[in-house]
RNA sequence: GGGCGAAUGGCGGAACUGGUAGACGCGCACGACUCAAAAUCGUGUUUCGCAAGAAGUGAGAGUUCGAUUCUCUCUUCGCCCA
């Protein structure tokens, strides 16, 4: 059996694409388009095998649909601003440019080695100035349009390495790198108005019907839009305060009402500030994060006022009024009244503070003595003990019966509200897009004048261990414009922003004076398939919606709003696990496996203990190099195995056995190709049975279905089909023409998985191939003539008979009774029924 | 706690709108080639049974001539939100 050479191969066809730049797109109206995207990399130094996934996904794909004639743009850039080239820089005392070019480098070679249809002229790094300039436009345009704005914010703050956390650097309440308790600190922050389409954004979700649902839910949840209603109530011992307004979703509990929580940043807080008691109580609540998660896990703790509110309904119910750390300033109105009956978070401060617990809802109507004891109820049921509520059915019609009383006697309004908040865009960082704006004397903010865009980044030398080094650099700090000192604001974009509008960017990469042009925009976009990690279901996807709406606002920009189409989420890739004795992570290249199931340790000869297999990650050390996999293997190989095993969606095992296996597949289609090569220069008898050409047009049709339907795993199993099909029919002496034609046909299905092979046997039948276009099916040839019935007695199967397509019912039972074997269930019996189902079965009912 | 989804051989997974359960691959077993091994090729492989046959898609019910597929209840696991 010969060898494939794949390294010789694989490299003289990528450097043909290169060469040939056979995956240079252009603006073409008279052609059908096709956007073809991945999530683009982060830039961390190596690829990984969820990249090897992602991306040869999107190549099977961008291939495919370049085949079919359409004009495809398949790009690909840099996700590259971010916090791992700043830890990195402070690691190795050098600065995150030179360390973040330097992985794009061998990234990008790494891609190559993938053979990937990609438009390299399109390439763009959004760390590059070419790039940010760009989005420092969009956001004085949208600064322009008040969808920009500042305001304080509380953030988590590491006291020791002086620096802002974001949300997943914060464990179990301390910093991640330096222990410290984290606290809660305000800074001013910039905010995009991303609520102002909340409504848009949750009802264009309906219109996504290329999108998994779950995304689609996720997003809906995140949005969290809920019908509630805002109620005034009554303070009754303050001259200053007059009455608090909160924000609820069951207004139909307040006669269980038996205190009031506001936030501790609620405005009356103001009239707390010189007492002690509660500036003591206020740091203690800091202590805890700013997630909802953590104030959910936290201890719920109040602080009591003299305030006594009176409740609305009722005006004999009185109940004291309490700061408390559960209630967030920036959902509703940073007020709630507690019902401790029916949430189980007031119950639990009901309880800690000794208060009143009045059930207002039972589960039915016969149960009038329901009780709660240390757990809320919160199911639907019926309203007691409410007075002119009493037996309205919850929730259906007690929430909208008491919202009517409370609107027609000017105690309270309707009020939809959303859980989504403002995205706040600033991070204490270098390694960002700065922000375009500077303060004057009287620390006011300005547009930084167009002229002088884009502001860059200053280059620096070395990383301190702690601070934000902009902030520290006052040379770039400070400016001079008209004789006035300006000084720069030293926050720059979460890099979410840079990611929310780079699809664009790729349709007009090297536009100069704007982000994009219209036109191309309104060729290229949407994009039509969108592929990536469900990581990304909530936010990455939601800011790049609203930034399309964003951009368009109050001045269209482009006919679309909605960015991807299509949207395909694939699973992980996943590998088994290894500890040593003393329980340390060891990586699959340390470990080897003798006699079957035996693993042992490479070096010490100890026996390991094998774990269940986890989605790959670098502290489990559970992580294979697929460079090392492409050297050993090659790039087909490796395509064709991260492909086979599973569903695109669902996660993969990584596996030695399987990689393997499709290294030998290929080496068998290899010396298969050799050999059909050599039956097509000698052959000229004619075999006149079609079966070649029949399973070729099957096995077409069968991967055009399974492409079409991101049925990867089956379209492998179609490859293995057909060559066992080929494989048999061989031998026979099929005629010139019959062979090519089939042949080539094969091959240019197989095109998509594995192109340098695809592409290596096709020159190999005719040099002068030229162009290569998915073959038309032939759908007749397909059809069966002679069908397999299925034949049940009692609706069990009993055997199979062969007949002709379009039997009638009474030849089949003719050609039923003529079989002993399945005479024998019914012919003593009688026949109550007969079920036939054309073409398909004979079901006999005795 | 709420929402969404999943459960099929030793393993990954097939089965289009209810109609042959287990495609295809891995693994395993036996055989061929070989002094031998690797590689390669051939045969077999849901379970029980010598066989005829029977059972079988997480568990239990239901609808149906017929259910992996539809409905309900439960169990376990995964993801998201809390």
């Amino acid at each position: 059996m010969e060898k494939y050479n794949f390294k010789t191969i694989e490299k003289y066809w990528q450097a043909y694409w290169d060469d040939n730049k056979s995956f240079k797109t252009n603006l073409d109206k008279n052609k059908k388009k096709f956007y073809c995207l991945e999530m683009f990399p982060y830039p961390s130094g190596k690829i990984h095998m969820g990249h090897v996934r992602n991306y040869t996904i999107g190549d099977v794909l961008a291939r495919f649909k370049n085949l079919q004639g359409y004009n495809v743009l398949h790009p690909m850039g840099w996700d590259s601003f971010g916090m791992p080239a700043e830890n990195a820089a402070r690691q190795n005392n050098l600065d995150p440019k030179t360390w973040t070019e330097k992985n794009i480098k061998v990234m990008k070679t790494q891609l190559k080695k993938l053979g990937l249809s990609i438009d390299w002229d399109r390439e763009i790094s959004t760390c590059s100035p070419d790039y940010y300039k760009h989005q420092q436009k969009f956001f004085l345009e949208m600064y322009d349009k008040g969808l920009v704005y500042r305001k304080e914010n509380y953030v988590n703050w590491d006291p020791v390495d002086e620096t802002v956390l974001a949300n997943e650097q914060v464990i179990d309440g301390k910093g991640w790198r330096s222990g410290a308790p984290v606290e809660r600190k305000k800074l001013n922050q910039w905010f995009f108005n991303i609520t102002k389409f909340s409504e848009t954004l949750l009802n264009n979700l309906e219109e996504l019907n290329e999108w998994p649902n779950k995304v689609k839910v996720m997003q809906k949840n995140w949005i969290g839009k809920s019908y509630g209603c805002e109620v005034k109530f009554k303070i009754e011992n303050s001259s200053e305060i007059k009455e608090i307004e909160c924000y609820t979703t069951r207004p139909d509990t307040l006669f269980g009402m038996s205190f009031l929580a506001l936030s501790i940043d609620h405005p009356i807080s103001k009239h707390y500030e010189n007492d002690k008691n509660f500036l003591k109580f206020k740091k203690e609540c800091s202590k805890t994060g700013t997630t909802e998660e953590s104030l959910a896990a936290a201890e719920k703790i109040g602080f009591k006022t003299n305030l006594i509110a009176i409740n609305p309904l009722d005006e004999k119910i009185k109940v004291p009024v309490y700061f408390a750390n559960f209630v967030l300033m920036d959902y509703g109105l940073g007020a709630v009244f507690g019902c401790p009956a029916h949430d189980q978070r007031d119950l639990d401060f009901a309880r800690k503070y000794n208060l009143n617990v009045r059930v207002v809802v039972a589960p039915s109507l016969n149960e009038k003595n329901f009780n709660v004891d240390n757990e809320a109820y919160v199911g639907p049921g019926f309203i007691i003990n409410s007075s002119f509520l009493n037996n309205l059915k919850c929730p259906d019609e007690s929430i909208s019966k008491t919202i009517d009383y409370l609107e027609d006697k000017k105690l309270g309004k309707k009020k939809t509200n959303f859980r989504l908040k403002d995205w706040g865009i600033s991070r204490q960082r270098y390694w960002g897009c700065p922000i375009p704006i500077i303060y004057d004397e009287k620390n006011k903010p300005q547009k930084v004048p167009d002229d002088m865009l884009p502001v860059e980044l200053p280059k620096i030398d070395q990383f301190k261990t702690s601070g934000n080094p902009l902030d520290l650099d006052d040379s770039w700090k400070k400016i001079k414009i008209g004789g006035k000192t300006f000084t720069r604001e030293t926050d720059t974009l979460d890099t979410f922003v840079d990611s929310s509008w780079y699809f664009l960017r790729f349709c007009s990469p090297k536009k100069t004076d704007y982000g994009f042009s219209e036109d191309e925009i309104n060729y290229w976009m949407p994009v039509d398939q969108y592929i990536g990690g469900v990581e990304h279901a909530i936010l990455h996807l939601l800011y790049s919606r609203f930034f399309m709406n964003a951009l368009s606002f109050e001045n269209k920009k482009f006919d679309i709003l909605e960015p991807f189409k299509g949207l395909f989420t694939q699973g992980m890739v996943c590998h088994e696990t290894y500890k040593d004795k003393s329980g340390n992570w060891i990586s699959p290249d340390e470990v080897i496996s003798l006699e079957g199931k035996k693993v042992l340790e490479n070096d010490t000869g100890h026996e390991v203990k094998v774990g269940p297999s986890e989605s790959m990650s670098k502290s489990k050390k559970n992580t294979i190099d697929p460079e090392k996999i492409i050297n050993n293997y090659g790039a087909d190989a490796v395509r064709l195995f991260i492909l086979s095993d599973s569903p695109p969606e669902r996660d993969i095992q990584w596996s030695d056995e399987g990689i393997s296996a499709s290294n030998k597949f290929i080496n068998k289609l290899w010396n298969l190709n050799l050999k059909i090569l050599e039956k097509i220069k000698l052959g000229n008898n004619e075999d006149p049975d079609n079966l070649f050409e029949k399973n070729t047009n099957q096995f077409l049709n069968d991967v055009s279905n399974n492409l079409l339907n991101f049925r990867y795993n089956k379209i492998i199993a179609n490859f293995y089909q057909i060559y066992n099909d080929m494989f048999k029919l061989i031998d026979k002496n099929y005629s010139k023409k019959t062979l090519t034609e089939n042949y080539k046909k094969i091959l240019i299905a197989m095109n998509p998985v594995i192109p340098h092979f695809s592409n290596e046997c096709l020159k190999l039948i005719d040099k002068n191939l030229g162009n290569i276009e998915w073959p038309k099916i032939n759908k007749k040839l397909i059809e069966e003539q002679i069908l397999n019935y299925v034949i049940q007695v009692n609706g069990k199967k009993r055997g199979l008979v062969q007949a002709e397509k379009d039997i009638s019912e009474e030849n089949l039972i003719n050609l039923v009774e003529k079989r002993d074997d399945l005479k024998k269930y019914f012919v003593d019996k009688t026949i109550k029924k007969k079920i036939f189902i054309p073409n398909k079965l004979l079901n006999i009912i005795v």
